[in-house]
DNA sequence: AAAAAAATAGGTCGTAAGTCCTAATTTGTT
DNA sequence: AACAAATTAGGACTTACGACCTATTTTTTT
């Protein structure tokens, strides 16, 4: 399994060990989290993971909320220090930066870490707050970088559409990973969907038309829902 | 909250009075998903939430999982019933059939229940074969109706090239859930990333080539990942 | 009405969870 | 070496879980 570079809350451990006990901690947890889900991660396991006792893990996190919220924010850290690698490296033109990003995103949903961690923060989310704004963050700034090239791309578009089309672009590509991840069933098309990704962001792009944005196409969705059966609360 | 129509499952319940109690235990469970998660849905919130007993409650799903199962089932089937819905119910133009289905799934994550229930299932499918099995049939079902479509839109392209765009568009519009569903940041904006959805989609089904599939843009994503940071594991 | 079947509540059992406490050990500092 | 701080293991405590059992009540069938 590939690792992430974890980073230890300041705070937490004084001493050079309890930094690397720190590490191990959260790297049993994130390995939990990954190969079991959430709802397998238990602190007996996570200890038992680092090696260490659930009295000495209470040591470090006093309660299991405390261990998540730092998982959180170190997985998403590492995410982040991701996307600033990627600004850097990317070739020449505008539009060889736009799609080296999306290829590099989806690119990234072979790993296991990237297929299951994700969708459990999704899931957490709705019923964590604390969860759903790391996430939040997270994907702000992951549309940063797409902000920034769109406006480049598309000059005509004033920065909310900008930020509606960077929108649309992230979450379409998050949600990929569900079905071209690791070991999923699409898995081995991963490329040709890359293909079509890059080819239809890239097209988005450059000739959205305000337009476009702001006035429905056609076919209001009420019109489709008329005979639904709905059974009261 | 809305509801969809439960089905009880054959062979559970005799008596009348059986498939009601059938009805309000997978309610229950349901709302629990929705509400708390899979990792706070316990046996005795079901009972409590259909109003039985814990034992009563065994006596119609004998372990956790069956009820479970039942509850994938129910709740897949019953999504399946809304696509059969769209394919009747959609306008005359191909083209107007393919924006309606768009919108109607973009305007379906408006509801707490999709927002909240399919991300658990996305999550819970990274550890649950059967989960897995029953998203993977849901979700086959559900690009049928965009293959045909596309079919129809562009006959340049083979059986494989479709089913990989509409994997793709079926993907991307899932993963607008966590940003545009029930509540969420972005929530307000789910009309314009519809009217964008639908641009897009539709110029990517009508105008994409075999080669644009099947041959990379640019940029290969190993070129990115240079001097990323990995720690041994 | 009697018998059979279905449904129900209540309780028990073993296990596992998160949290907390304390004594012992290790590490770092003076 | 002596002392203080940091670290550690082990266990206890309470609560909750899934699973199971049994006696009782309700419903259906004969």
């Amino acid at each position: 399994m590939r690792d992430f570079q974890l980073q230890v809350r300041p705070g937490t451990a004084a001493s050079s060990k309890g930094q690397e006990r720190v590490l191990k901690i959260l790297k049993s947890a994130r390995d939990l989290m990954i190969t079991s889900g959430y709802h397998n991660l238990t602190l007996r396991k996570v200890a038992a993971g680092a090696g260490i006792s659930v009295g000495n893990l209470s040591y470090y996190y006093s309660n299991k909320q405390d261990l998540m919220r730092d998982l959180f924010d170190t997985v998403i850290e590492n995410y982040l220090l991701e996307f600033d690698n990627i600004r850097q490296n990317t070739g020449d033109s505008v539009e060889d930066q736009f799609v080296a990003i999306v290829n590099f995103i989806i690119d990234d949903m072979r790993t296991q870490e990237t297929t299951n961690f994700f969708p459990e923060l999704w899931a957490l989310s709705n019923h964590d707050d604390y969860a759903a704004e790391r996430m939040n963050e997270l994907y702000i700034k992951a549309r940063l970088v797409l902000n920034e090239l769109i406006a480049v791309l598309n000059p005509a578009l004033n920065e909310a559409e900008r930020q509606q089309v960077s929108l649309f672009i992230s979450a379409s590509m998050e949600g990929l990973t569900p079905f071209v991840g690791y070991q999923k069933p699409w898995a081995e098309q991963r490329p040709m969907i890359a293909n079509i990704a890059a080819t239809s962001f890239l097209h988005l792009a450059l000739n959205i038309r305000s337009e476009e944005i702001n006035q429905a196409l056609s076919v209001p969705p009420s019109q489709l829902r008329q005979n639904k059966t709905v059974v009261s609360t």
